[in-house]
Formats: C-alpha cells, sequence, structure tokens
DNA sequence: TACGGATGTGTGAACGTGCACACAGTAGGA
DNA sequence: TCCTACTGTGTGCACGTTCACACATCCGTA
C-alpha cells in the first residue's frame, strides 16, 4: 500500500518563479533586507496568488529552531482528572508563550511508550525547550532533558538529580503554616489534618507546614492520611478523624475538594461550620465558592505558575543563565466563612 | 546580541564515520534493508556510544512526515475550565495515536494571535493531521484546515461550511430524550429543565430532546436558561423553576454540575430526592458520585470520542477516506439514586 | 563460462529554507 | 580618477535525513 503524498505546497522557488525574481529576494522579503518597492510589490501578490505557506520543518532544519516550546505533563492521569490548577497553568504558559511568538505544545506522557517517544519528540528538533509538569519528582524523561540539556523549567519541585534546571512552584509548607495559624489565632486549639498524597512534596511539605504552625500541640493522632486529593478522600478523613476525637474543632483539608467532602462529613454528623469546627482548604479552586459554607483557603495563583516557567524557558532560550535556585510564587490567604 | 548556538549533536555521518561504513548503510540499519551482522553490530555500538539521536525536523523535511497529530482545543478558557470532558478526552486521543506511534501535540487558541500562529504551525509541517475541539461550531481555524486540506477530525458537531471533514460526537437529542423519559416512566408529570449554552449546538440539542420526549407535556414555562454548564448556574436555575410552578416534581439538568447545584437548591427549599423530585443529570463526570444523592445520568465516553477522533485521522493518513457523515457513540444511561 | 538473483555497500540528489558571498550599479568625497 | 559606502540582486551551500541508483560480491544453475 502506498502511502498518499500529502498534496505539494508552494515554495519559495515557486514564488521566485510567479514573481521573477530569485529564491534569495523573496527570502529577503519574508525576513527583512534590501528589496526594491517593484520586488516587493510583485513577490507579496505571487504570495497570495499561489498561497504560500512557510514550512516550518524545513526552516527548523536550517535554523535550528522552531519556536515552539513543549508542555510536558508527567502521569496526566492524576493531574488532568484530579488537580484543578493544571488547565491554568496551561492556559498562564500559553499566554506568555504566545506574546513571545512561540508556539506551546502539550504533550503527555503515560505509558512507557509515551515516554520513548516523547524523549524522542523532545530531542529531534521539534521544540526548542520544555515546561515539565510532575506530579512526582522522579520520571524517566525527565533524564533525557537533563541529558539532552534542552532548555527547561519544572512546575513543581525539581527532580534531585538535576537542580541546574530551574523551577517555579509555591511555598507549601509556609502557606500550610500560615492557614494553620489563621485557625489558631480564631481560637481553635484541637486542630486536624486531612493530608492527602504524602508520597508527593507537595503533601510532604502541606503536613510540615502544618506541623510547624502547632508546634507542642501537634498531635500525630489527629493527623488522616488519605491517598487522593479528591472530595471522597475528604469525607473519609473527616469520619476518620470525628472517631479519634470528637473534640475537634479545627479541621486544614490538604485541598478544597477535600475540605469540601470534610464539610459533607461534618454535616452528616450535625456539626455546623464554622461555628463548632473551622475548616480550611488549599488550592483556591472552583471548589471553594461553591461550597456551603464558602471556603477559607490559600490561592494558588495557577496562572502566574504557568507564565513563569514560560519566562524561565524563554530567558534560556535567549542565552541568559536563570538562577537554579527556583522561583517560589505568593500563596495569597483567601479569608471566606469556613473558618 | 548573538543567539546560543544549541550543542552540536551526532548525525549519521558521525556514526558512520565511527563506525567505518557510509550514511547509507546507517540509513539501512535505522529504517531497515539489508547490512551484515558485523556492519550492523559496529553502528549499533556507534550509535550508543556518541548517543545518536534522529533528527526529526530533517526527517520531517525529506518525509514530508512528522508523526505527529494536532489536537487543537479552540476557547480552551471554557472547555479546559468547564468541561469535565476535554481531559478524558485527550488522553483517549492520546491513546489511540500512541498506539499507531504517532505523537499527540496539543495546542491551546484563546486569542487571535494565537489563531494565527497555530494556524501557521498546523500548515508548516510540524503536523500531518489534526483533532479539532470546539465548543462553536465557527471558528477562523477551522476555515485554514479545510483550505489546507489537512486530514482532521471534529471532536462533537463539524462546522457548516465543511462537510468533508469527517466527526465523532455523540448523540445529544436522542440522548436527553432518553433520559427525560426515565423521568416519564419512573411517574413524574410536572418536568422541569434547566437549559445551558443555547448558543452552542450541545445545548441546543439536549433541549430539542427534552421537548420531543415531553411532547404535549412540555411547556415553555418549565425551561430555566442559564448561560454555562456549571454548579452556580444550576442553583441559579433550580430556584427559578420552583418560584415558577412549586409542583415541579422532575427536573433534567443539562449537565451534572448544573444537577449538583440542582441539588442545593432543593435542599435549600425544603425539597427531598428522589421524593419529591427526581432529577437527572448529563455527561457521568466526577459530580455524579460525589452528590448526595448520586445521579442518575447519561455517560459520556469521552474517552471513546477521542480515540474514535484519532483513529479518524489515523485512517486518512493510510489513504482511506472515511464516509464523511460522522459518527455518534452510544450514551448508556447510567442509574443511580436521584430519580 | 556465463548468467541471474540475492545480499550487501557506497554515492549523489533532493526535501525547503536562510545565509554568506559575489556581483552590479549609483552616488559622494578625496 | 579611484576608492568607499550603500542599495539591490542572484548563486551556492548547508542543515540531516532518506531514497534511488550504481556497484560489488557470492552462490547456484543453465
Amino acid at each position: 500500500m502506498s502511502r498518499p503524498q500529502p498534496q505539494k505546497r508552494a515554495t519559495v522557488h515557486d514564488i521566485a518563479a510567479a514573481a521573477g525574481v530569485s529564491r534569495g529576494t523573496v527570502s529577503r522579503v519574508l525576513n527583512g533586507g534590501y528589496v526594491s518597492a517593484e520586488a516587493r510589490a510583485a513577490i507579496e501578490a505571487a504570495i497570495t496568488e499561489v498561497g504560500y505557506v512557510p514550512n516550518n520543518a524545513a526552516r527548523a532544519l536550517k535554523m535550528r529552531r522552531s519556536q515552539a516550546v513543549a508542555f510536558v505533563t508527567l502521569e496526566p492521569h492524576s493531574l488532568f482528572l484530579d488537580d484543578p490548577n493544571i488547565g491554568s497553568i496551561m492556559l498562564g504558559a500559553n499566554a506568555a508563550l504566545s506574546l513571545a511568538d512561540h508556539q506551546m505544545v502539550s504533550l503527555v506522557v503515560e505509558s512507557s511508550r509515551d515516554t520513548e517517544r516523547v524523549a524522542r519528540y523532545l530531542s529531534g528538533g521539534f521544540v526548542d525547550g520544555a515546561i515539565v509538569v510532575s506530579a512526582r519528582t522522579q520520571d524517566p524523561i525527565i533524564k533525557v532533558i537533563s541529558d539532552l540539556s534542552l532548555p527547561a523549567a519544572f512546575v513543581g519541585h525539581p527532580p534531585e538529580l538535576d537542580r541546574t534546571i530551574p523551577f517555579v512552584g509555591i511555598d507549601n509548607v509556609g502557606s500550610a503554616r500560615a492557614i494553620t495559624e489563621h485557625l489558631l489565632t480564631g481560637g481553635r486549639r484541637r486542630i486536624g489534618m486531612i493530608a492527602a498524597a504524602l508520597d508527593r512534596d507537595s503533601g510532604i511539605d502541606r503536613l510540615a507546614g502544618f506541623r510547624a504552625a502547632l508546634g507542642p500541640l501537634f498531635d500525630e493522632e489527629m493527623v488522616a492520611d488519605v491517598p487522593h486529593y479528591d472530595y471522597g478522600s475528604g469525607v473519609k478523613g473527616m469520619r476518620e478523624l470525628l472517631e479519634r476525637d470528637r473534640s475537634v474543632d479545627g479541621v486544614f483539608a490538604a485541598s478544597d475538594a477535600i475540605a469540601a467532602g470534610a464539610l459533607e462529613a461534618l454535616r452528616e454528623a450535625g456539626r455546623s461550620v464554622p461555628g463548632d469546627v473551622g475548616v480550611v482548604g488549599f488550592d483556591d479552586s472552583t471548589w471553594a465558592v461553591r461550597c456551603q459554607p464558602q471556603l477559607t483557603t490559600v490561592h494558588q495563583p495557577a496562572k502566574e505558575i504557568g507564565s513563569c516557567a514560560a519566562q524561565l524557558v524563554l530567558r534560556q532560550l535567549r542565552g541568559e543563565h536563570p538562577d537554579p535556585g527556583g522561583q517560589l510564587l505568593p500563596t495569597p490567604l483567601v479569608l471566606r466563612d469556613s473558618a
């Protein structure tokens, strides 16, 4: 079976022939240079006439530049379907890249088959750089990027193995600490946490911040450990906390979805919020405002995270070396009704 | 300021030199052909030694094939942040393309600036085809794809202007009719609808199905028209229905999120579900199972939609001409507790 | 011996682009 | 008059790959 030939498209040669000039002159019209007014007019007419569109593949080959940056999502299953922020991060990155006239291409790595193919894609000259979003810190693709020394930026914690790649994220420890302190200043004394995803840095750090805020008041018993950042986990986690200590008067949920689940469990148990129990969440996602009462939570600047990561890549493409330390964006507390 | 040269990477020439053979032989090892065992061994050793990665841009230029397919999301703002299915559709498409060893690259069109850049990208040889997901049926990018005669497939309704491009979707009219009939067989007689997004085909069709199911029972007054498929719209829409007729005993919500909002409004009004009022949704998203009671709804086979769209593109890449009529995937009713 | 097929290898051209270079004409100043 | 600077144009090459073709060797058979 012979593959169908994609239809022949006009090239600079065709334009040159149509306008009665040479390829070089056409190139100068497209890319700037000395061209006479007549030649320019003839060429521009020819371009629209033959419907010319430049061939990116050829340009990328010659220029070693594709004007494209990959947005690589590792473990999309958990990220795309659970994480309320991933969409906003993408849009933020796209907006920033768009302003710099770069194309964002989003790649998804789900299987080992994907890993290999994406690695090939990244190394093949189709993209000039990469933004990597990963749920966990270790992934084979990260080594590939590191080996290729492809200009890159991480969203979230960078992998231990390559500290030379810059990253952008939020201060999970500090934010968790701040929101827990809000519960304390509200007079809560028996405070529990529904901690999720303790196999990820975000989960670990939020727990660490909680512990730091409570200091001597911290009680291991008052931490319910659930696997995911989702609603169901919140219901289960809150029931567990109530079972362990019915005098609980404050709860820090590791995400808004969890907080929403906690509200449901508290309603079941006949507790009022914020009267009997103060509840705070994390993310400032759409969950926060659709709950009854609306959630006091930590705002994640998702759009800014995306655009910041894009800037980190663009800066490297301009030849600058960003300090590898990474960048933590501010996470303002959003005070609503739940605590 | 001079642009930094991306570091020089090994090419087939380097491998040939290292292995003491010619470029042609290297190419044959990579792409198949008669090669002696010694030559093959030497070349494979050389490949790993110099860390060769093939240059996709050069390959795409020569082969006129990039082995990549674009996943274009028009109006990502509403889709990414509102639509619970878009992530699953993407993953479904990615899985199908992955099996055919094609790379899915997701592009996002948000501004007019994006439109132009993505059009260039699509026409530049970086992708062999495109899957287009659009909230609305009209968009400038569609004309571009049509003009380029790029192998493509639409998710949802195809634009009127080009019926030659195949599409995949669900039968919104039939599904809405079926779920409304479920309310009728449950004995409900005063049935309202919270209709959303009446500027899109999906919204229009769901309303049409509702009307068809009710027949003479249909009452214009019992349709609350809300702008979006979201929770807040559901709350508002349900309040409106209750105000118009307190005897309402059944509600078809145009999405699960809306249904969730409706449940909240009914709780406010002291109505029990499904006792006083039966509520059904649409999508079978995560909303459906996190509601109290869990929603009876229409299952959208999002993953299958994605993989089906991918197949439509892949088939064209193989030179087949899929019937342009389009494909509607089955949408089973999921019976839970809300009606 | 001569021939044809199967197996193995090297060479040249082409994909479409951008850039370095060569070249030509004009104008102005030493 | 010659040299330089500026504007404008054409040609050749390179980017890294694949493929068609030419050539070379070996074996079995007419």
